[in-house]
RNA sequence: GGUACCUUUGCCGAGUGGUUAGGCGCCAGUCUGCAAAACUGGUUACAGCGGUUCGAUUCCGCUAGGUACCUCCA
């Protein structure tokens, strides 16, 4: 599989360090406000990463960090840790801020069927290890202690190493463009960055540590906890493009100064969405949640779009470009996602002729499909094989073709293994075989049989009865050739 | 201002040095008691200007427009 790595901006062959084994790391969410359209991106893509090494046969150690502590307000100058700040206006504990958007997070991802991943540390949880990860950084010469708080000596760094490997800029430039920031007076340069910020004393969120009472820096908890559960060196860290400076830059540097070597040998970021062309995101304000997509309760949208139309769209667009908000896609990805869907439904129906020829097209699908993913994950691509393959199944639904047993069962794996096991879209109708389930399916069928029995006999008043009354109810009735299909 | 990236047909969105992306929409047809739906077919574009090349949407340069990062951010 090719992976396209941030560091050398090349699609590399992937190659696990620990045959087998992969490790990856991904930065998850700051629980301090719900999960909007952004945040659903990255959590998909490498979802599908996740199944699609899975699927290729390897165990995966899949961390999604929670960050509960360390954000600096940006308009808080005084460094006032983010989930304090907002538990202070809402009267609450900063832990039940946490816990509350933690739950909330934990529940629209299930809707967008994102797995869960294999460990998902808190950086609350994890002070001790960051402290004693700054210890090591000050022991080995790239950090200082001012007022209590430690900072990162990006200059003392940059002159053995290299600070801005990843993002491709050189500190000249840095210093030249960095913003001269009030209450900066306790570091030495303006681009040294704070490992522990001691806590004012208006801070909720505090530990003791050796410098002072306060929090760990807003790059620490992912050095930290990526080598604490993957080891000092691991495969894979992703995250949105947004992060790669300063966040991954600081996170190099900080691995590299504690551990002699850096830690990830591949770098991968989504891209942004955007709305109105302009990046969706919480400092912007511009954001829709993914509770309101659900709803349609926001005034840009038009109506509710379901969480699997969601994640149709983010998997029609390839990971590394920009996909832009609008009712209009939305609309097109559910209508597509919908015939998709239909399809597969009609997929297992479809009945195998003995006679039927092979058909080509289905000999050269899986290992299409294959090459779509192993190219950097292009689920694009990948879809349009599935929609490509739709024709054939529609095609055979229809009559006009047929199908030979070995064709179909194929057809039915390929499916289910890339549309439903690795993009993870949840194409079964409602999966529930439950008794209730199936009387209510049952009853449905009866009366649309009856419908069926009415229009032979050219009973149009009883038949349009039903058909519209079902149709009043809710339910969509579809006549096909030689009887019908419903939904609802 | 610095750095990086982007500009594809009505819309969304892949990809490629010479051959069909795909979806939505639209048009036509099939099916049909009516309606709906469904299905089939059609719908050939790559910002502009130069250059490299037998040949460029694809490589290089310039111009225009846009975005991201440089400050918390997915």
């Amino acid at each position: 599989m090719l992976i396209y790595n941030t560091l050398t901006r090349l699609k590399e062959q992937f190659k696990p360090i620990h045959e087998g084994h992969v490790g990856m790391y991904v930065c998850g969410p700051t629980v301090y406000g719900d999960a909007h359209l952004g945040h659903a991106r990255p959590a998909i893509t490498f979802d599908v990463l996740y199944r699609y090494l899975m699927h290729l046969g390897y165990k995966v150690r899949y961390v999604r960090n929670i960050t509960d502590v360390g954000h600096l307000e940006h308009d808080a100058d005084e460094g006032e840790d983010k989930v304090a700040k907002k538990a202070r206006l809402e009267q609450l504990e900063p832990m039940e801020v946490v816990q509350y958007y933690l739950n909330r997070y934990h529940h629209d991802m299930a809707l967008l069927n994102v797995l869960p991943p294999t460990i998902e540390p808190h950086a609350s949880a994890h002070i001790i290890e960051q402290i004693e990860f700054i210890k090591r950084i000050l022991d080995a010469g790239f950090a200082y202690i001012s007022d209590g708080s430690v900072y990162f000596d990006v200059e003392k760094y940059n002159n053995v190493h290299h600070y801005g490997i990843l993002s491709g800029r050189d500190i000249e430039q840095i210093r030249e463009n960095t913003r001269h920031l009030d209450g900066q007076n306790e570091k030495r340069r303006s681009i040294d960055f704070a490992l522990w910020k001691k806590a004012a004393p208006e801070h909720i969120m505090h530990w003791p540590s050796p410098w002072s009472e306060g929090f760990p820096g807003w790059h620490l908890e992912c050095s930290t906890m990526g080598t604490k559960y993957l080891g000092e060196q691991f495969d894979i860290h992703g995250g949105g493009m947004d992060l790669i400076f300063p966040h991954h830059e600081c996170e190099i540097a900080q691995s590299v100064a504690a551990l002699g070597h850096p830690t990830v040998h591949y770098w991968m970021h989504n891209n942004m969405i955007t709305i109105n062309g302009q990046k969706m995101g919480k400092s912007l304000g511009n954001f829709i949640t993914l509770e309101q997509f659900f709803t349609g309760e926001h005034e840009l949208l038009d109506r509710p779009y379901s969480p699997m139309t969601i994640r149709f769209f983010i998997l029609q667009a390839h990971y590394r470009s920009t996909v832009d908000f609008s009712n209009q896609a939305l609309e097109a990805a559910e209508k597509g996602l919908q015939k998709l869907n239909e399809t597969y439904h009609r997929l297992q129906t479809l009945k195998a002729t003995d006679a039927a020829p092979d058909i080509a097209e289905i000999k050269t699908l899986r290992r299409q499909c294959a090459e779509a993913m192993d190219d950097d994950l292009n689920t694009a691509l990948l879809i349009a094989q599935l929609f490509d393959s739709a024709k054939i199944i529609n095609s055979v639904h229809d009559g006009k073709m047929t199908i030979n047993a070995e064709d179909l069962t194929e057809l039915n794996s390929v499916w289910q293994t890339y549309a439903i096991d690795i993009l993870g879209l949840t194409l079964s109708d409602s999966g529930d075989d439950s008794n209730t389930a199936q009387a209510y399916k049952g009853a449905v069928d009866l009366l649309l049989n009856i419908r069926l029995k009415a229009k032979q006999n050219k009973d149009w008043a009883t038949s349009d009865q039903i058909r519209d009354q079902l149709t009043a109810l809710g339910f969509q009735i579809k006549d096909t050739k030689d009887g019908f299909e419903w939904s609802i």
